[in-house]
DNA sequence: TGTACATCAGTGAACGCGCGTTCACTGATGTAC
DNA sequence: TGTACATCAGTGAACGCGCGTTCACTGATGTAC
């Protein structure tokens, strides 16, 4: 017996993916606080009424949307993390697939950056509760690696943060570099950020030499 | 010839304040975009077109609270930096500055991690310009450090980059755990940062040699 | 010092507009028999 | 297979409201003589 959902909630979920990336797309130039249900609604081509056939208000949409937005991006660094290269591949590996996120789901990325610290509580919370597992399972994979030998745990969490924003601020740095457009600068985001975390995988080398304390 | 200006310019500036005051108290819970000229007004306790008189639209208010709130940390933090103590003294005393500055300043603060990807173009730029003139003045403290000798200036600029970027990050941090009011949540925050810089001035240490390409 | 005029920060009425939300509705889809 | 009824995604009119901006104004401050 297929469980193909019946014409009625396949017709609304495909509504509701348009709400979805409508407000993604008007996202782009202004805040989720700023944007407008009518707005919305009217992008996609239906009343403004219907809006509430799916979502609360436009907070409840923009916790769907962190939800998408951090899903893949989280899977794959992890899976990257999980291998057993050395650590300058692993560097350049993790650079080239946040890249390629980038260029896949700008709007994603840019809505994130952008409500991370934004005036909609229960989407910074979203998006703290999902930076906060992202953080935890990167942790796990760094644990099991040999150099974390002899490391507590509070400090594979604190290296495991530092990973996590600088995967997060290159993300957005090179957000902005490919929008202002000057030549190179993308470039140069991605050899800073490799060089940044090739620093700090030196340090992790060091750390139990010299950093315990 | 003292050069105090006359009564009407300074009850100008004073009102000016007065808007930059209401506005910034106004942002602890909303963002730029969704902000509005008459709330401001309102609060202040004048007329909305008065507003006119001082700025042409709220984006260029924003970027007044710019320079207002980049402004002082900078000076600290580049002080620190320019001073002769040990790495490990050092790491203490900017961590206990940005410490203070956010107890101190905590509406600037938020303001700056709100709008640094809010929904206002001209502010954006003016944060990542004040920012980038932050990490450059880092970079010429770092510079004139013994230990940078043989290091690149675009190594350099790296590396101020990543301690920017850290003291931003820790600053927003720690305003978010002392929001949340949990128990030893800020107290975590500047221990994680301190072990981080730790960690990235290990990495330093060492980059020479084997961090070069 | 006094007078006549200029400046200009702040006023208050008025405007048109788009907003979020309510409500009773329609008509296609789903279900029970 | 057909019929009678229930569900519910989307409609469209209506509402009250606060918004940004315009305009001509007022009256205290500043300036020239």
């Amino acid at each position: 017996m297929s469980h193909t959902l019946g014409v009625r909630q396949a017709q609304k979920q495909k509504t509701r993916q348009a709400l979805l990336d409508a407000a993604l797309g008007l996202l782009e130039e202004q805040s989720l606080s700023s944007l407008g249900l009518r707005e919305v609604t009217r992008v996609v081509g239906i009343a403004p009424t219907a809006f509430y056939r799916h979502f609360r208000d436009l907070g409840e949409l923009g916790v769907a949307l962190v939800e998408e937005a951090l899903g893949s991006l989280h899977a794959m660094v992890r899976a990257i993390l999980a291998e057993q290269d050395g650590a300058e591949e692993r560097i350049d590996r993790t650079v080239a697939v946040v890249e390629r996120h980038v260029r896949s789901y700008p709007l994603h990325i840019r809505f994130v950056a952008r409500e991370r610290h934004g005036g909609v509580r229960a989407v910074r919370q979203a998006i703290a509760g999902e930076l906060d597992r992202f953080a935890e399972e990167v942790a796990a994979a760094l644990k099991s690696q040999p150099v974390s030998e002899g490391w507590r745990d509070d400090e594979v969490r604190m290296l495991a943060e530092l990973y996590v924003d600088r995967l997060v601020t290159t993300a957005a740095a090179l957000l902005d570099a490919e929008e202002d457009g000057a030549e190179g600068a993308a470039e140069r985001v991605v050899r800073t950020a490799r060089r940044q975390l090739r620093l700090i995988s030196i340090g992790r080398r060091h750390w139990r030499e010299e950093g315990g304390e």
